[in-house]
RNA sequence: GCCGGAGUGGCGGAACAGGCAGACGCGCACGACUCAAAAUCGUGUACCUUCGGGUAUGUGGGUUCGAUUCCCACCUUCGGCACCA
């Protein structure tokens, strides 16, 4: 062979950087609106400027971009867009931890990402970025949120929310993790504080959320939305109390109404107070007490038993027209339905157990079939399948078939009820007593009251000058000049709202902004919107499953409803990946010192290997453990590549191994433009290796500079551009091809060349593997059959038995049963 | 408890519509090169075996000529939710 020092070494540490350079100053990545064009929205999630670019971060972004890149050379003209969601706690919790601003912190943290975010050689467009904690973005989520104030989608009410006494702020419910019901961020157990707070009419999109026509998502997705959203169906029917006070309750079971013997309210009800009796008085407000302290108490008992506590009062069954006892309990509440229940102790098993722990009456009403009928003293459970009536008045008889629409008729005729649908799903509280979010831009003004800042003064600018150790107040509340204004309508003395925006407001809306960041005349300029929306594919974690992604489709709506966007959906495809795990499989942490640093990997092996392992370790919709010995192996194959394209060969090659490696060029190319349509990225780096291996078994056979090898090197590099853009690139450029394969055609498969010239008959029998027999793939049935039948190793195992059936896969496979 | 993923060699994983299980890579073993090592290249590598073959895709059943793939039950594991009336 050749000196080997005839070609120079690779060094991605030398060619990395030059060409991300260049691609920069050329504007590769910067697609302009062209209507003859399709477009093509590539959006991946926006990281938090935590501080550091985590492989996480890796793993997420670069396979989104190597399809990205690949639309890209199929002749889309793709956009795809990065930013920071720059507002948010951990600023501010870095802030008090080293005495620095929030607004410093998350500065210096974005100013080094974005040098890791270009080492990772992505196909970003940086012109677009946003970073929404700049005025000129929060500018706009103030605008959003006084548009769905104005059209009633926006407002205030007092509520008990759950409060992080060690972050000092109010939480979303979403937000409180665990039995212990935990601050999400900090993990420490919450409390409950009444505020007054704003929130948005997420439930009123409830049912349309519900509908994923035309979307692409995950199943997987789809089902944790629908059951977070959790429809269901039942009936409101109205008990009244003694003094004749209504309370309303929502059932799934109307048929079970006679069997309810007593009713219970959660401990916020607002009637508890004239339900009360005095005898009672005191232990109802100690359970109160207790309830609003439930975290506590939550993590002292093990033990889930039913607690609550009686009140004194009556309520009346309006089918029965029974005097029944109305309790309290935590178990009910005053979040989900209408926070009171009528309890049915037969046919429920939170009511039995409540019933069996308070010694309340059980009367059975459901009789299913092929049940005795039970006894109520000998139950050890709720019967809780549905059957026919008993002990239900005039409806006593009524068969399971009838029982449900039996019921909600009775209920509509006699005018205490009727079928409703009730929604898990509750209104979004965007309220944070946060300094670094987004203000929202309320005035409270003692004459006209509740007033939006005039749309031209926004936006209502964040003071840097502020105290942000955690008080329990809200940052803004303590400045001393800052929440004093005056009125927008009677220009008389007036007070801001100091409160904050919820984060997930800033990122429903991010992809508008990445279309025209600098545009002052409203969130996005029409134009680029009506180009680029929707988008094509979004990428992300799957934990935001639930949260994120349903605002952002709620945002869309609920904007589409103002008449600021159009369509109904904002993303089309969605596609989440999994986690990167450590070396020992557990999930990285610092604690556990399993944390693996990409600027370290990007060092040793540079970008375009460490792209490519991420690629190819793991599906990336699953993710896996890490390795640091995998990776080598990513790092040998790139070095292959260098040199075999780039090292001469001397000789001439047969006919038949030129045929082969145009066959596996095509064969490959085939495969892997399947494969980035389909997000299957570990095959396509395998099937690169492939590739590569038989283009070294070509070259060795003398296949060096033929048509055929020119044409899988072209092939090739096209192929590993998306992947490894640097190092394909480079190569590019040495074999004296133009500038810049980036912007090169996608090839096209010939499909004549990537036919099998033999294939392999599997032969069969009883279905397990006798023969394997080369025969030319247009063979017929018949012959298949008779070859099969003529093998030696299939007539050794026949040992002269009858054939019973000869079945036959045309050009794959023959089995013989016997 | 409910909902949703996932269980394939020593390891990560492959098998695109029910048809060759283990592609590709790591690791390991042996060989070449070298004074030697690293790097690189080559060969081999599921298990058992009386060398005929047999057994293998978490476990047990089922459907089928044929199951990693479809159905049922169970086990393990990861993630989400948490008394939802």
């Amino acid at each position: 062979m050749m000196d080997p020092t005839a070609i120079p070494t690779y060094r991605p540490e030398d060619i990395e950087p030059k060409w991300q350079a260049r691609w920069e100053a050329d504007k590769l990545y910067q697609p302009e609106r062209d209507p003859n064009k399709s477009k093509f929205y590539a959006l991946t999630m926006l990281p938090y400027p935590s501080g550091d670019l985590h492989i996480g971060h890796w793993y997420a972004m670069t396979p989104s971009d190597a399809r990205a890149r690949f639309k890209r050379m199929q002749g889309y003209n793709v956009f795809f867009p990065i930013g920071f969601d720059a507002f948010g706690l951990p600023a501010e919790n870095a802030a008090i931890k080293h005495n620095i601003h929030p607004k410093k912190w998350t500065y210096a943290n974005i100013e080094h990402m974005r040098g890791q975010l270009r080492s990772m050689g992505n196909s970003f467009d940086w012109r677009s970025e946003i970073i929404s904690s700049d005025p000129k973005y929060y500018r706009w989520t103030q605008w959003f949120f006084e548009q769905f104030y104005k059209h009633g989608l926006a407002y205030q009410k007092m509520s008990p929310v759950d409060f992080c006494p060690n972050c000092n702020t109010t939480l979303a419910r979403e937000q409180v993790h665990g039995e212990d019901r935990h601050c999400e961020r900090c993990g420490t157990p919450v409390i409950r504080k009444d505020l007054k707070q704003w929130f948005f009419k997420t439930s009123d999109y409830a049912e349309e959320l519900l509908n994923y026509e035309g979307l692409d998502w995950p199943e997987f997705i789809k089902t944790l939305q629908q059951n977070w959203i959790g429809k269901s169906q039942g009936a409101s029917i109205t008990f009244k109390t003694e003094a004749g006070d209504p309370i309303e309750v929502f059932t799934t079971r109307p048929d079970t109404l006679w069997g309810a013997t007593f009713m219970v309210l959660s401990p916020e009800h607002p009637l508890v107070e004239n339900v009360t009796t005095s005898a009672q008085l005191d232990e109802v407000r100690a359970y109160q007490d207790q309830a609003k302290r439930q975290s506590d108490i939550q993590r002292e008992s093990a033990t889930r038993e039913k607690t609550g506590v009686f009140t004194g009062g009556y309520a009346i069954n309006p089918a029965s027209g029974e005097h029944i006892p109305i309790w309290i309990a935590d178990y009910v509440l005053m979040g989900y339905g209408t926070g009171a229940v009528m309890a049915v102790p037969a046919h429920d098993q939170r009511d039995f157990e409540f019933a069996r722990q308070f010694n309340l009456p059980i009367k059975v009403v459901i009789h299913p079939n092929g049940v005795n009928l039970i006894d109520p003293d000998e139950m050890t459970a709720a019967v809780e399948a549905h059957g026919s009536m008993v002990n239900s008045g005039p409806l006593t008889g009524t068969p399971e078939s009838e029982s449900m629409a039996a019921a909600f008729r009775f209920a509509e005729e006699n005018e205490f009820g009727f079928g409703t649908t009730s929604y898990r799903l509750h209104d979004w509280l965007i309220s944070r007593q946060r300094y670094w979010g987004a203000p929202i831009p309320m005035i409270y003004c003692p004459t006209c009251g509740t007033v939006p800042v005039p749309e031209d003064q926004l936006p209502v600018l964040l003071p840097d000058d502020v105290e942000w150790l955690p008080t329990g107040e809200s940052p803004l509340k303590l400045h001393p000049t800052w929440r004093f204004t005056t009125c927008p309508n009677c220009g008389g003395p007036a007070e801001r709202e100091t409160d904050t925006m919820d984060t997930f407001m800033c990122s429903s809306w991010y992809h508008l902004r990445y279309l025209s960041p600098d545009f002052s005349e409203g969130p996005f300029d029409p134009a680029q919107y009506n180009y680029w929306m929707p988008v094509d594919t979004y990428t992300g974690g799957s934990e935001h499953a639930t949260m994120h992604l349903i605002y952002t489709r709620f945002f869309h709506k609920a904007a589409r409803d103002c008449g600021i966007t159009s369509g109904d959906e904002p993303m089309l495809q969605l596609r989440n990946q999994g986690m990167v795990l450590g070396e020992d499989g557990e999930k990285m942490s610092k604690s556990r010192g399993n944390v693996v640093n990409p600027d370290d990997l990007v060092a040793r092996y540079g970008a375009d290997t460490v792209r490519a392992y991420i690629i190819f370790f793991c599906r990336w919709e699953l993710g896996g453990p890490w390795s640091s010995t995998g990776i080598e192996g990513n790092s040998r194959w790139l070095r292959r590549v260098w040199y075999m394209l780039l090292e001469p060969a001397e000789g001439s090659a047969e006919p038949e191994v030129l045929r082969a490696l145009r066959r596996k060029a095509h064969q490959t190319l085939k495969r892997v433009s399947y494969d980035f349509e389909n997000f299957e990225f570990n095959t396509i780096v395998s099937s690169l290796m492939e590739l590569l291996n038989e283009m070294g078994r070509a070259k060795n056979a003398g296949a060096f500079g033929s048509e055929e090898w020119n044409e899988a090197t072209d092939i090739y590099l096209r192929m590993l551009a998306p992947v490894c853009p640097h190092i394909a690139e480079e190569l590019w450029q040495r074999l004296g091809k133009p500038y810049s394969i980036h912007t090169q055609a996608w090839p096209q498969v010939d499909e004549e060349a990537a036919k099998d010239e033999m294939i392999t008959l599997i032969v069969q029998v009883n279905g397990k593997l006798r023969d394997r027999i080369l025969v030319e793939p247009g063979i017929g049935d018949e012959e298949a059959k008779q070859l099969a039948l003529a093998s030696d190793a299939v007539q050794q195992t026949l040992e002269g038995r009858p054939i019973r059936k000869v079945i036959v896969v045309p050009g794959r496979l023959v089995n013989i049963v016997v």
